[in-house]
DNA sequence: ACAAAAGTGTTCGATGTACACCCATGC
DNA sequence: GCATGGGTGTACATCGAACACTTTTGT
């Protein structure tokens, strides 16, 4: 019996030959321009075919020994020094025919996407020019058409990141170790949009989850009152992990 | 420049040579026996090495011309005949060497999985067996060790299935077109434990969310006060959709 | 003094939680 | 009649939305 299966199977095996892939990584790595009010994300330009010349999420094709993430980091390592990110696999794009090699290369090639999204801090974030205006933040609302399928990844990555902002912490992961909550709240504001809630309640409903410390520092910023510098507190935070947050 | 700088490309792609990949698809279906109030688990034992004779997550590697979704399908239609079913894309696990056969095969090949996340209906599943003990239904809490990484893939699969139940209408997709307000209830408290919420409660915030609809017709099981079959209103539930709502 | 930014408080309606209670059926 | 499951209602605390108001600075 197991000797009748074993061929049974090998048979269908021949008959149905398996697909070969390479394996690439794109990233949609966002920031948040609070002096300017913009969600950013990281496009940068195809020096080689195909696509050459288009704007394209930074990606690269995954080598021999290397997980997923650590391709995901390696991309990032390449295009921009950061000390703080958030980083976290999105989907995995793999339909036939997404890449035009499948069709030039040899037989059988396909080319599948596993996608990471990324949050930076802007004013920290440092461009590695390959080259001039190889490399560029783009304002999430003006995006060009970008190669191969990556605008349908964006908008995927840019739901992720609302989805994020929304019931994790990720803010601090991005924000400098002490901030202003107006800090906070401008960066709500800008990836959620302006009218997710007032600033008092925010400041209100945060406040009471118990896990931002304030410092006793002020910091003054042009005229009016000089505002508290707080800090996440990592801690206070453990026990609320996991559970349903609502930051908004 | 240009010159200077795909010769520079070209060089370093020599140096680090791209991994080839078979990918494969898993899926983690669940299923709710509503009757013994168990949310189960598809296993089937493997028939192949590596890991002969362990159970497993049904899975397939991809053929050439088809797409992830579509492998997922074919899992699903060649282990269950369902006539309803939600299936999403879970996760990508890619690691080097979580497939025993990456040492073995040919220099290079990598392994990887595209994890699928599926709900079916208990009662009207049925499984297709291809030889006697080969498919069953486990209890999640009682699955053995699996192949591969498909434990942790599993344990992914429930943190993803108890979030879905909270914030979108899966549970419709998998009841029957009629359904008592207790069918639907027992499905929740099956999958999210029964401290998630008090009866009176989950019923009437339900309803007052108004895409259940009354159909008037009333079915009694054993003894007590017959119930009324509720249909779920697409219709009515159309405005909702993609808004943060809470069933829970 | 006045504008600007930070921070506090208050009101009111909506929502969540924990129950107690009524209703219709089988046995 | 009474246990059993279905279904309704209520009381109370909490929460969110909107907005008025106070405090502290720069100019």
């Amino acid at each position: 019996m197991p000797g009748r299966q074993q061929k049974k199977i090998s048979t269908s095996v021949n008959q149905q030959p398996l697909a070969d892939f390479k394996v690439g990584v794109d990233n949609v790595i966002f920031s948040v321009d609070t002096a300017q009010n913009r969600l950013l994300v990281l496009l940068v330009m195809r020096q080689q075919e195909p696509f050459l010349n288009h704007w394209s999420l930074p990606g690269t094709l995954v080598r021999p020994g290397e997980s997923l993430e650590d391709a995901a980091y390696r991309i990032m390592a390449e295009k921009i020094k950061v000390n703080n990110l958030y980083l976290e696999q999105l989907y995995t794009f793999g339909g036939p025919n997404r890449d035009p090699r499948e069709a030039t290369d040899s037989y059988g090639v396909r080319y599948l996407s596993v996608s990471y999204f990324a949050l930076v801090r802007f004013e920290e974030a440092e461009l590695i020019a390959d080259r001039v205006a190889g490399i560029a933040w783009y304002p999430v609302k003006q995006v060009p058409q970008l190669a191969f399928d990556h605008n349908e990844i964006l908008t995927y990555g840019h739901r992720r990141l609302r989805n994020k902002l929304e019931y994790s912490p990720v803010a601090f992961e991005v924000l400098p170790e002490m901030f202003t909550l107006n800090d906070l709240y401008q960066l709500y504001t800008t990836v959620l949009g302006d009218n997710f809630s007032d600033y008092s309640n925010f400041r209100a409903r945060l406040l009471k989850l118990g896990f931002l410390s304030d410092t006793g520092i002020k910091v003054s910023r042009g005229a009016g009152r000089p505002a508290s510098l707080y800090k996440f507190d990592a801690e206070a935070f453990a026990p609320l992990k996991d559970k349903p947050l609502v930051f908004i």
